[in-house]
Parts: C-alpha cells; structure tokens; sequence
DNA sequence: GACCATACTTGATCCAAATCAATTCCGATC
DNA sequence: GATCGGAATTGATTTGGATCAAGTATGGTC
C-alpha cells in the first residue's frame, strides 16, 4: 500500500513516466481524430496535462468543492450525481472512455459544486486546470474549435435528454436508453440506469421483465 | 393587407429601413454587452443579418425543415416544442428578447428538423444564415467567445433543468420556474407552462390552487 | 467453499399525477 | 354589450410508477 502510494508519487514528479505514455497516447488519438491541431501544438497540451488514477467508488469532485479542471476519460467509467433530502441519489451522467467529464457550472462560476462525480470502475484520467484550459484555447484554434464542437454536441444531446423527460415513459425512457447507449448496459448498474432515468430500480426490474416477455416468446 | 406585405417587401430591399434601424440598435446593443467587438465588426456583422417579423402563431421552423439560421429575438416570444402521436405537444423552451432561438441539431447535421418553432406573441427576429454566421466566428475572435459562452450557458441550463426532471415534483418544479422565469409566467400561458414542466394543464391548476392556499391565507 | 454485503427481483399497497368530463372564465370579434 | 372559442378551473376516476417489504441471486473476501 504505501509502496504504491510513494510510486504514484514518482509518477507526478518525473516528466514522461512508462506508464502514462500510454495514456497520453490514447489522449493524442483523440485529439488527432477530432482536431486539427499539430504535433507542435500536441506537445504543448501534453505539458499542462495531469494524470489521475481513480480506483472504483473514489471520488473526483465531491459536493461543495470548487471544480477547477477539465477532466478526460482514458479508462474508466464515472457518474456526476446528487443525493437529495431523502438519500435518494440522482444520476446526471454517465462518462466513460473518450469523454469528458466534470462541473461545467462550478468550473465557470467558482462556485462550490452541487453535484458529485465518482467512478464506477477503475478509472485513469487526464486533468487540465482552467487556467491552462483557457490558454490552450486561445493559443491553438484548432483545439479551440474541437472544444466548442463537443460542447455543442453535449447541448444537442442534453436538449435530446430533455425531450425524453417531457414524452416518454419508464419504458420508452429504457428503449431509448438501450439504442443510444449499448455499451454502458453492460457496464452499468442496472440501479444506476434507473436513476439516470428518473425511475426507480424496481420499475426499472419490471419494465425489463415485461419487454423480455414481448421479444422472442422462447 | 397587401399594402402591408408590399411595404415589407420594400424593407427587404433597402440597406437600412428606418423601421429595422431600431432592430439592429437592440442587436448592435446585446453584441456590445456581451463582447469586445470593435464598431468595424458590428458593421460587418450588421451586413449578413436579415430581418424578419413573425406574427402571433406563424412558425420560424417546422418538423421536418431544414434549420440553417441563427435566430436572435428582438421583440416578442417564441417556443420550441414538439408534437406527439396522441397530438400532445411537449415544450421544449421558450425564448423572449435577447436570447437566441433555432434547432442546433438540424442546423449541425442538415437533418430536417425534429421541432417546431412558432412565435406566442407578435415577434421581431434577426436571421443569420448559417455559412455568415461560421464566418464571423472566424473573422471574428469576441463574436466567437461571445457565442461560445452562450452555449456554455445553455448547456448549463440544460443540465439544470434535467436535474429538476430527476429530482422534483409537480410542485416543485413549478415554484424552480417561478424563481428562474418570473417574466415568462406574466407572458406565456399556462397551459404551455405545464407542458413545459411536464405536467398536465390540470395539474399546474391545482398546483397553484394549492400553494396559493399555503401562502398568505388573507 | 462459507459468509457477507449489495444488487436485483417480486409482491402488495399507496399515491401523485393523468385522464375524462363538465363548468366557468375570459378576451377577441361582430 | 352579446357571442363565441380557447384557456383555466374543478370534480370524479383511473393509472403508472413509488414505496414498503420480503425474498433471491451474485460477486467479493476470508
């Protein structure tokens, strides 16, 4: 235990550790495909880049702190939730590879966070402050341009989530679900998929006994 | 009637209407506020605008357009919404003065439009098409912080309003609209308040009924 | 492989909100 | 100022999903 306490460490200080190579590679073919920037401009994303290793259930940002980053998934699987008065808690998204994640509001504002982000699994994570965020987007169009492309692919996909709320039922709400995520089914607490959706995880439990029974009567 | 439609046929011709003057003064005023455009951008920004009125009911956009504007609301008030197979229509947003309107998704993709767009009052609009509108984000570096923060904004919202469909009641919601949109109440009616919310007309009625109760009881 | 904690399922009951069905209340139009 | 049509209210009833309460897997740990 300590022995890997005192390694990660080793990790922060050196510049280019074996082992976060290959995540800042996974980093750069992303950025690669949705961008435009240059190696040049790679090698000056790199140096702002922190790397962070979450294991399962550790938290990224808890509510009441102050979110300061963007955070992007090389590994892993996150939530961004809230626990209201009851305990109940509320899932606002899920974030797995090649997604980014973090309090948008919190980060822009300064103000202490509503909402918590754990992880699911094992996590690895590349963080940049804002302050160098901002800079990286104003020295490096390009980077610019892929972040407002994401952003507004967020917006679309928000507004898509919020039709959703306003027509479908616990069911359709499932379906819709299944279609646009596959992946996270199986990664993801069934519980959790509930209350991403807004239902309970016993309406949840039901509405797939009673669409199994539909499909393929065996 | 015909004299009216003439009349605005003649607007559209001319560079600079007396009429619309007073349009592109609220725009020039909004740009002024929320960015550091020089006078030279605002020029070059007023020359790709349209204008356009909207009557009470008349669409900007109908399911199964082709969205390619920006829309910028001077005057008046505008909803998003759509229509389901039992002919409920389910709101997405609302847009009053100074704010934008349109289907980004359409407007991305090229898909036709999932939504439709129909003024509630009388409106005044400014249309910039979408090839313009890439343009000035290139030439001009505040117009495109401008734009982005805005989405930043939106998409903030966004996220805040699924948390009020994850975590409130009928009730609830209603008095988070209240506190966030006390203007719109006055201006929108109610029925289309519920659909927003996601409730039913009747059951906005007896929410208000309520809670009227419960406060200052005479 | 036994044990425990956590997730999922299943059943019974309850409740918030939807639906169905009249009125009543306006604001626009003649 | 009478009339008409859409909006809001109110009441009665139904219902989808929540809540409460056991059970039943299932995966992780010793």
């Amino acid at each position: 235990m300590y022995k890997a306490g005192l390694f990660s460490l080793i990790l922060h200080a050196i510049a280019s550790p074996s082992k976060s190579n290959n995540v800042f590679e996974a980093f750069r073919k992303y950025i690669r495909e949705k961008s435009n920037v240059t190696e040049e401009d790679l090698v000056q994303i790199e140096a702002v880049c922190q790397y962070k290793k979450l294991r399962k259930r550790q938290y990224l940002l808890q509510e009441g702190d102050v979110w300061k980053y963007n955070a992007f998934i090389v590994k892993g699987c996150l939530r961004t939730y809230t626990v209201d008065d009851k305990g109940n808690e509320h899932i606002l998204n899920f974030a797995t590879e090649n997604w980014w994640t973090g309090d948008r509001e919190s980060l822009q504002t300064g103000n202490p966070s509503a909402y918590n982000i754990d992880a699911l699994e094992d996590a690895e994570i590349i963080l940049i402050t804002k302050t160098n965020f901002d800079q990286l987007c104003n020295d490096i169009p390009a980077f610019n341009d892929m972040v407002n492309a994401i952003l507004q692919r967020s917006f679309i996909a928000s507004q898509s989530r919020i039709h959703t709320f306003l027509s479908l039922s616990a069911e359709e709400k499932y379906q819709a679900f299944l279609q646009k995520y596959p992946q996270l089914v199986m990664r993801v607490p069934q519980g959790m998929i509930a209350s991403y959706l807004g239902v309970t995880p016993e309406t949840l439990s039901r509405v797939r006994k009673q669409s199994s029974k539909g499909h393929r009567p065996s």
